[in-house]
RNA sequence: GGGGCGGUGGCGGAAUUGGCAGACGCUGCGGACUUAAAAUCCGCCGGUGGAGACACCGUGUGGGUUCGACCCCCACCCGCCCUACCA
């Protein structure tokens, strides 16, 4: 017998498979799909243990659906936009595009090593201009559909570098830039967005998903309805403004309002005493915006503006105030507030000495004096001081309200999100240009469609200062005007990489199509994805972006259905073996190419599979690896060790059988449900059921032969390398892979005698085996005659007997 | 502050969802084989008491529901992740 060497078996079938095409996926209308989908990696460098734990994991499971009659594609591919690239370049001024380009063929490398069934055929990498031109399309049929506009919005900006920062580009409590270490300053830039919010609504509607309940949760807060209403308040100098709020009914309790200070109608009803006060607040939030926000308890700060409201219920004067607590960017960047029902305004208003008055009393509190009350109180009770609402029940007092405010013509009910609209604008070169023309007679206009894609150029230059090289070369950006014919200026901003990988999923359907970003015939067999794996951190970025993006080309006719992603499912994350998260700089990294080089690929795999709950993860353990190889020497014993065909029981095979089947039974349970540490650890526990039955003489038997048989199809999705070798060195026909998943006979899988467990007040103090099918009463008596029970029954009759059948036998004394 | 996830032996975890807590693996200890080591194989391994059968305790803490709770309910403690004044 050999020995089991995976260095040379995996190199070989991998050539094999590959030379083949195993892994191919192509149309074949007899038989149904499946569309597994794992998230396409970024091409970093390296291939770190994440990756594994990510991926093969997600392997098996598409092998076991491929094992169970669906044809399986299984595609890969590279995020290959993006900045690190673009910072590493300004570095040691090696181009993004060789550097990641470099980087994606060594990653292959390292994914081939995996042994996964991945259809490379179907590879695409978001740089190649093939790609990026389709990316760059779908920025036009966005913008044609109304969905994309522009509008000003901060940056972080360097003075010094005259660039913009990326969020990990600002460091430090001061927030300075990390090359110059300028102070980082805020400035206000036209860019591209999308209005994700239109859709924000149907987002909320996860129809047919069979998504993680967490996943909805975090998606839903993300876009954070909430049900109010706007209400419109006049100024004493004239002018009016919005606000929006989810109590409309604590109306007359409003004593003060307060805008952000960003809001544009600041300047106008600033009285000139109050000018210097304002300006000085003003240019303090918009330094401190982002700094302030991490202290949550911070001190309420704001300044009075000398101009006043009039409430429109009552029409009485109400003090406007700027305050940094106020965020533009929510709402209509204005509020009314309503000190004695909210903790915000409470502490405000008692800071600055603002009156405070009750409008709801609480059924269960004393009456409530807003002179007095040491905070504000829930908004729950009897409306009180309120004109028409007085007496109302609070329960009732949101219809009422709104029906009032609707009803005299100064608001309405409302809805309101979180969520905001996408900004996609990059101030940097390595992504997919917008494609979009600037002229000044003629305005914004899409580059037509034939000249896509709009290349990057390749001259371009590295300032050490991070400044866009789009904008520094001396001719890309000059063009006619499409519209006019005249001189025009291209878009200098590329797309933020989300956007790349918001459509990914369909240019694996038809990665080299040219007639449009995907062929309509993969996409009616292959659409929806069926299976999609990753990390759950892109829950409120990523997957809301890409339900987005499909919604919205839905809405054009290019996709169909609801939804892209029919399910989800999330793993966790591999730390270090100090429990931390693996990184470079705590010199915790895990580095799988070692790892493979000296187990092997299969152990690799199995070990990821097994050393913890896919979906929690856990800190790696470098020992625990030499266990999972040994399993698989011995599983390569077992099968390949020939033993003499004992004197063996019927009762031996009859057992044998049992197990096998009762396993099956259990672990094809656990590929369904994504539960691969019980499938490797069930696959360890039948090879201990196998040792035993062939040391009792079974090998070479029907029994065993089966059993070898229905282990290699079980092992063959968790290990390909291992099962392909044994199946074909036992006679089997190559491939395993393209084998039927075994079915299970519940026959065999039946056990004809069960022990019962039996307790005494919740007490295990008994052992019962009985037939399967005992009747009940004959249960109970073998249990009260029981010498162990009689025991603590001390002749006397027992309360109660509870049988559960075929579980436990409870005695109550 | 808000949201999410979790807390079970020395360690990673299991318990098919209210029914024998600790499967499987790692580490450790003991033994066989060996001149020796490695590899392999066998055995032990939650705590306390006991020679032992066995008894008691035990799933972060405190209560509750139940014949029965790691699992359900209430209150709290701790850890990790995301988010940041959301009107």
């Amino acid at each position: 017998m050999s020995d089991y060497i995976p260095q040379e078996i995996e190199k070989k079938w991998q050539a094999r498979w590959e030379a083949e095409g195993l892994y191919h996926a192509d149309i074949d209308e007899r038989r149904p799909k499946h569309y597994a989908l794992t998230m396409l990696p970024y091409p970093s460098g390296d291939l770190h243990i994440g990756h594994w734990y990510a991926m093969t994991p997600s392997d098996a499971r598409a092998r076991f659906m491929r094992m169970n009659g669906f044809n399986v594609m299984f595609p890969i591919g590279f995020d290959a936009f993006g900045l690190p690239a673009e910072n590493a370049a300004i570095k040691d001024g090696v181009h993004p595009m060789k550097r990641t380009y470099q980087n994606i063929e060594r990653m292959r490398q390292q994914l081939r090593s995996m042994g996964a069934m991945w259809d490379w055929r179907r590879e695409s990498v978001s740089c190649d201009p093939e790609y990026y031109k389709w990316t760059e399309w779908f920025f036009i049929q966005l913008y044609k559909k109304g969905l994309a506009y522009r509008k000003l919005s901060p940056v972080d900006f360097c003075p010094h570098c005259n660039t913009t920062l990326a969020r990990e580009q600002v460091w430090g409590e001061d927030r300075h830039c990390e090359r110059c270490e300028t102070p980082v300053i805020k400035k206000d830039l036209s860019q591209w967005f999308f209005k994700t919010t239109s859709y924000a609504h149907e987002l909320l509607h996860y129809v047919g998903m069979d998504w993680p309940e967490r996943v909805k949760t975090l998606q839903t807060n993300w876009i954070g309805r909430s049900e109010g209403a706007i209400v419109t308040f006049k100024t004493e100098g004239g002018g009016s403004f919005e606000i929006f709020t989810t109590r409309p009914d604590t109306l007359w309790g409003a004593t003060f309002m307060v805008l952000s200070p960003e809001h544009p109608l600041v300047e106008k009803i600033t009285t000139p005493e109050r000018k210097a006060d304002v300006e000085a607040y003003k240019a303090q939030a918009a330094r401190q915006s982002d700094i302030d926000r991490e202290a949550a308890d911070k001190e309420k700060t704001g300044v009075f503006t000398g101009g006043y409201a009039l409430n429109p219920v009552n029409n009485e004067k109400i003090p406007i105030w700027i305050a940094d607590y106020v965020l533009m960017t929510y709402g209509t960047g204005a509020i009314m507030a309503v000190p004695a029902h909210d903790e915000r305004d409470f502490a405000f208003a008692r800071k600055f000495g603002i009156e405070v008055r009750v409008v709801i009393q609480p059924q269960d509190m004393d009456a409530l004096d807003g002179t007095t009350m040491p905070a504000s109180v829930p908004a729950h009770g009897t409306m009180v001081n309120s004109g028409p609402l007085t007496g109302t029940s609070a329960d009732d007092a949101f219809h009422a309200a709104v029906g009032f405010i609707t009803e005299k013509g100064f608001g309405k009910g409302a809805v309101n999100y979180k969520l905001r609209d996408w900004l996609i604008s990059r101030q940097r070169y390595w992504g997919a240009p917008i494609p979009m023309i600037h002229c000044e007679k003629c305005g914004w206009n899409p580059v037509p469609e034939e000249e896509l894609p709009v290349l990057l150029p390749e001259d371009v230059e590295w300032r050490p200062t991070g400044e866009s090289p789009l904008k520094l070369h001396p001719t890309w950006k000059q063009v006619r005007c499409p519209s006019c014919g005249g001189e025009a200026e291209r878009e200098t901003d590329t797309m933020d990489t989300f956007m790349c990988s918001s459509w990914y999923h369909l240019r694996y359907l038809s990665p080299k199509y040219t007639q449009g970003p995907f062929d309509p015939k993969e996409y009616n067999y292959w659409m929806p994805v069926d299976t999609y794996t990753g990390g759950i951190e892109h829950a409120n970025m990523h997957l809301i972006y890409t339900r987005f993006f499909h919604k919205a080309l839905r809405d054009m006719g290019i996709t169909e259905g609801p939804e892209p992603m029919l399910q989800l499912r999330n793993q966790g994350m591999v730390l270090g073996e100090d429990h931390e998260k693996m990184s470079k700089s705590r010199g915790n990294v895990i580095p799988p190419d070692e790892l493979v080089a000296h187990y092997g690929a299969d152990a690799v795999r199995a070990f990821l599979m097994f050393f913890a709950r896919w979906d929690l993860g856990a800190p790696w353990n470098s020992s625990g690896i030499d266990g999972t190889f040994r399993w698989l020497r011995r599983v390569w014993t077992l099968v390949n060790e020939p033993s003499g065909m004992g004197d063996c029981s019927a009762d031996t095979r009859r057992m044998l059988r049992r197990r096998v089947h009762q396993m099956l039974r259990r672990i094809t349970r656990d590929f369904r449900e994504f539960e691969f540490n019980t499938i490797v650890s069930g696959l360890m526990e039948l090879l201990n059921e196998m040792n035993k039955a062939k040391e009792a003489g079974a090998y070479a038997t029907p029994e065993w032969n089966e059993a070898v048989d229905i282990y290699l199809r079980m092992l063959a999705p968790v290990c390909p390398h291992i099962a392909e070798e044994l199946w074909t060195q036992t006679g089997r026909r190559y491939s395993v892979h393209t084998q039927s998943w075994p079915q299970v006979d519940e026959d065999a899988a039946r056990e004809m005698e069960i022990v019962i467990p039996v307790q005494v007040n919740g007490k295990l103090r008994e052992r019962l085996t009985v037939a399967l099918d005992a009747a009940d009463d004959l249960v109970k008596e073998m249990a009260l005659a029981s010498p162990l029970v009689q025991k603590y029954l001390e002749g006397n009759a027992p309360k109660k007997v509870i049988y559960v059948k075929g579980k436990l036998v409870n005695i109550v004394i």
